[in-house]
DNA sequence: CTGTTAGCGCTTTCAA
DNA sequence: TTGAAAGCGCTAACAG
């Protein structure tokens, strides 16, 4: 068994607009305009060209239609954060879901997504024809946004860009966030909620951290935080760990950095407090396997389908000019009560 | 604030190669040259046409250049499993992991990747100049496959294409990770190993089957299947249940089926099962938190990094014809021993 | 050493 | 109703 690819000659020719015409016997205008449903033709005429196509497999070249169109409809499409595994934000659920479903939105409305690692260099985008950017979770006054807005590339971000002329973003209210998780923990009897939160300069996180400070003082509360050094399932539960050990002892979690839930349910078992009798627990995470932990663990979702669905909405609508395009879009989080809580 | 793009006038004409040659009393031959570093220019033209370049804040046309060139250096990527959720697949560890390290190696040998959905129609790529396309895990007979052969784009696959003019693979070698997993178990004491396995028409899945069927049968071990009728934590969970619960019951689980590895243990405390004392169990699975569940479990893992720098070499070698390519490539998968087994 | 010219493959006026 | 020709922005022959 060989493969061959431009083994034994050159690697077939392709057959290209002007050669349906030839063999069609009409002219590449005709042939053209036929194919595209454009123009007035003679069924008879119309019926030759679109058959003489398909018999000589005839593919148009997409290169050549963008550059006549004008566009290319690519957009490209990076994470911020992660500066140190420029590919790991992928092992995220929440980069995950975000990431399958921008690239399911644009799709949807006939642009294609360019996958690009964190940190990505101006070279290596240089050569795409991108049309716009989207910049997920940028770091603060990250260079990335400020390379694509120097090419006069449109990025669509979180409101950290908001302002910027040729920037759109999209958002989630961290103070809500905090809010509605802090009282409910507070509802459910709970009086000394720590924070397990990344130790990372993303502007969620520092809005998260200040909405829980803000949140500690208006009610009276002590601040009991716990920052995780890096990404990973291990840091985070030896954070957890470090949280529950702490003095005064926390009655209530809030978990901001991800890791997966049911892990978090191990450590509160291994430092031997029942959840959600001694201990309730509320993490940030799209991770299903949360709803299957034992017990079933609460979660605030970030909502990455509905971030990435506005995005999207707000790309479509500045690169197509139409109407009135707002600055940003505002989302709310959702949080999903379990037995955890 | 307003977001302004193209309200006012003309959206900022673009500032072509043109236009800096006539700002720089050059021609555009000269002022290419000197961008890309080709030709010979003195020194002195060759800066001021750089220096007015940088000033008028020209970048080149990616897609003029592409038709130039004749290439567009795009790779599709698509995943055939996961039909109803066309994009579920990045929930899976395994193609998270899969998808980030083909992008990432691709865009090392200076490709970008464009994410396709699974089950992606013609008319969604058919506008995307793409020189080769990545089919992961390709369903049997995949129609995905057909067509791109068709429109004469190379595919890059599994061990399903073999054969295939045009096609080239990486696999794993499913029946020595059967072997090497289940006499792992065996040689650990275990006798009735059981497998949990996902019901789909994967190649890989009913590889993996077939050789558990073939190892019992060398060892004179009882078929003890559990399948999981879809993907997904819960249904692997209930699948695990039911295992458990099967007669004889296994002393062992092989679990093929993607699920959270923490989960697995919980619904062996759950039946009342010490592990490893009385259940041994190894998953296959990419998942971080195998190793910090409790116990920290052994895992098989299928090797996405590995497989996605092997493929994208391939396609390299392919799309540029250095020497003479293999068809494909096996891989073995890897097994991470731990407390578990 | 630099500039003129042709053309990548397609769509679109515009004329026949 | 059909076709000839121009041109999207760039690079590479080939002259000068």
């Amino acid at each position: 068994m060989t493969t061959r690819e431009g083994q034994p000659g050159p690697p077939a020719p392709r057959v290209r607009l002007v050669d349906v015409a030839r063999e069609a016997g009409l002219s590449k205008t005709t042939v053209s305009a036929a194919l595209n449903g454009t123009g007035r033709l003679s069924p008879a005429v119309r019926e030759k060209a679109v058959e003489t196509a398909r018999r000589m497999g005839y593919r148009p070249n997409a290169t050549a239609r963008q550059l006549r169109a004008g566009r290319a409809r690519l957009i490209g499409y990076v994470v911020g954060e992660f500066a140190g595994e420029p590919w790991a934000y992928l092992d995220s659920p929440y980069f995950a879901r975000l990431t399958s479903a921008t690239a399911s939105a644009a799709l949807r409305h006939g642009y294609a997504l360019v996958m690009l690692p964190a940190g990505t260099l101006q070279r290596e985008w240089a050569d795409l024809p991108l049309e716009a950017v989207i910049v997920a979770d940028p770091v603060e006054d990250d260079p990335l946004v400020e390379d694509f807005l120097a090419a006069r590339i449109p990025v669509f971000s979180d409101a950290s860009v908001a302002d910027r002329p040729g920037a759109h973003w999209v958002d989630l209210d961290a103070d809500a966030a905090v809010r509605e998780s802090l009282d409910h923990l507070r509802d459910r009897g709970a009086r000394r909620p720590a924070l397990v939160l990344p130790d990372s300069t993303t502007r969620f996180h520092r809005q998260m951290l200040a909405a829980y400070r803000a949140w500690c003082a208006r009610h009276g509360a002590e601040e009991l935080v716990t920052l995780v050094p890096e990404p990973g399932n291990g840091p985070v539960v030896r954070a957890v760990e470090r949280a529950l050990a702490g003095e005064p002892r926390p009655d209530a979690l809030f978990v901001v950095a991800e890791a997966s839930p049911p892990l978090v349910m191990d450590a509160a078992r291994r430092a031997g407090l029942a959840v959600p009798g001694e201990l309730r627990v509320v993490c940030v995470s799209e991770d299903e396997s949360a709803a299957h932990a034992d017990p079933p663990v609460s979660t605030l979702s970030l909502r990455p389908a509905d971030v990435a669905e506005e995005g999207i909405t707000l790309l479509v609508a500045a690169l197509e000019g139409v109407g009135s395009t707002p600055p940003g879009v505002l989302l709310t989080a959702r949080l999903q009560v379990r037995a955890s809580s």
